[in-house]
DNA sequence: CTGAAAGCGCTTACAG
DNA sequence: CTGAAAGCGCTTACAG
């Protein structure tokens, strides 16, 4: 039974009989690390430091306060612990989703190295708007987090003031850009929409279209994919944007449209995997052969698309090699170890059969 | 430049030129309420009113003591605070993983409306093993959370007594339990290879076969499958059991290795999505017909598996739900109010084609 | 509507 | 290797 209250007895300075003039903040509110210390006969900083610096105290002393924290089931309350040493063990994630994305791998695999470091990780949805960005950075940042993660660098200046200013490991991920508030593992969206438009011009694509997301990373992918376009002479480019989050269902739809825009559509650059399932379904439902009578291209590369789509070429990015990456930064730099600014992990373009 | 040191002469209170005999511990960190309270010419609780209860500030003051926070870009500390309150504003979420999951759409909608409700959410993945779920509960017990989701109920007997002893609202989830430790959102897997063992029976399979992976739901699916088929007199199973996680290579592997087992396989139930992927690829290599001559059921109901392979049957588990319905629990809870125990959210049989 | 004092449960910075 | 005192930055519980 380890719930029994350690009495006032066991307590060495006990004073009176009645408790003094203390007034209670609330009932009693579990144990304390007086309540460890008082029954192992040591003080509570020797409790503290057979948690924090074990190495520090003499074997027996630490045998037998583990004791009693495993009698008593006590457990260090961190609120107080970090205010007091101004060390969280809390780092923050901010993502705009995880879900149906490969956000989740890159936070799957930074929250697992971030724990083995003997961190938390403080999960922080973004959504896609920015709208109240600062809102939610001032709810994490109110954690005193000892480092950050962001996805994307597209922030308002006054935000990345802010960021550089509160002097806490940052990584943006998952975009590039020459002046990352601190440091930064991506890769460039632009040239990823130019390497889809080579794509698509090595197959002598006449009148390429686009569907995607209207978020800043899927933008300057469909900026990259004009842009070299326009190089070979192409600029009419038919286009649906859609809000987020895409799916099978929107990519289905987006089909009709885009060939109201262009009727010799031949191609189409997706923003997302499960935008380009949905074209693709639309199109074998209007007799087009893919990628033959029409390409389509998507992003992500989730893993069933690779085998139950193999007409689908699709840009692979490695969101865990991301997560990993970003999580040493921080880890490197909590440790005092300086670290390489910009890292570009690269994306590979997937072709598939040529049809 | 909001990064100007309140001046001490701003500071009524200021006392002799020379700092007290206050041993310092650690450089300046950062602005401190009395910071802002001194700018504002109020005292310290009156900004910590103008963050926690506005109402209850005259509406001059609130203003001018904004006006303040905004200027210095002040942001309370909420270790410090919840320390203080014993509220920390903070709701803990356990799950295996968030990669390539459902769970990541549970964990999604559930952060999204405890974000609502002004909290924050900590995220813990536990992996697949419990080998270290006590470990992993007392880092998450550290941060004094005011609510945790845990995903799945097989825990240790000493586990779950803590866990109802700690007396914070707990909500288990994605499983189905008679006894839980609190309030429980899930379903019964052993149900669902109930419902699977039928689905096959009516399609009057004779060799069915199950691969999956060997965790304590998996396992559940399992025994659900195995009894119903049983009833109907079928007792020779083949079956592949691998470790988490499960992907469509392992599923493709896994079908050879069920037909050695029973040369005449004419059914797989497969304990994910990608796994049967995987088979439905394998069976498709072997020139098996998909589901005349093999039928194949997953789990989980991928948006993409919908669309991309009809041949297949799968079960769909409402993730969404359960992190909204979750959610909910706890912050009704929080309110003070009574809520029910148990919600079984139920499973989707998908059939498709019938080929 | 506002404030002075005390306390939340730890750890730092010394000192021995 | 161990400890007494002071402090981390807030909020509670009064009091006015």
């Amino acid at each position: 039974m380890p719930n029994d209250e350690p009495s006032a007895a066991a307590s060495p300075e006990a004073p009176e009989a009645a408790t003094p003039a203390r007034r209670m903040r609330g009932g009693p509110k579990g144990l304390r690390i007086t309540d460890v210390a008082a029954l192992a006969g040591v003080a509570p900083i020797t409790v503290s430091r057979v948690f924090n610096s074990p190495e520090t105290v003499a074997p027996e002393t630490l045998e037998r306060v583990r004791q009693v924290v495993q009698k008593l089931g006590y457990v260090p309350n961190r609120l107080a612990g970090g205010l007091s040493s101004s060390r969280s063990r809390l780092i923050a994630a901010i993502v705009p989703t995880i879900a149906h994305s490969l956000f989740s791998e890159t936070v799957q695999v930074f929250s697992e190295t971030m724990s083995r470091a003997g961190y938390q990780v403080l999960l922080a949805l973004s959504g896609y708007s920015d709208s109240n960005e600062e809102t939610l950075l001032d709810a994490v940042l109110s954690r005193r987090p000892e480092g950050v993660l962001l996805t994307g660098v597209a922030h308002t200046e006054s935000l990345r003031e802010r960021l550089r200013n509160v002097g806490m490991p940052i990584v943006e991920t998952w975009d590039m850009t020459a002046t990352p508030i601190d440091m930064l593992v991506g890769f460039s969206h632009h040239q990823i929409g130019a390497a889809v438009a080579e794509h698509f011009l090595r197959r002598n694509v006449r009148a390429p279209g686009l569907v995607s997301a209207n978020d800043d990373r899927a933008l300057a992918r469909r900026d990259g994919f004009r842009e070299r376009l326009a190089q070979a002479g192409i600029r009419e480019i038919a286009e649906v944007l859609v809000a987020p989050p895409s799916s099978v269902a929107v990519g289905k739809a987006a089909l009709s449209t885009l060939i109201e825009q262009a009727p010799d559509l031949d191609a189409v650059f997706c923003g997302s995997d499960l935008l380009a399932i949905g074209v693709l379904g639309a199109a074998k439902r209007m007799g087009l052969a893919v990628p033959s009578q029409l390409a389509i291209c998507g992003f992500g590369d989730l893993e069933f698309a690779t085998e139950t789509t193999p007409q689908l070429t699709t840009v692979r990015v490695d969101g865990t090699r991301i997560g990993l990456s970003a999580a040493r930064c921080l880890l490197d730099r909590l440790a005092g170890i300086d670290k390489a600014r910009v890292t570009d992990v690269g994306f590979h373009l997937v072709e598939r059969e040529t049809g």
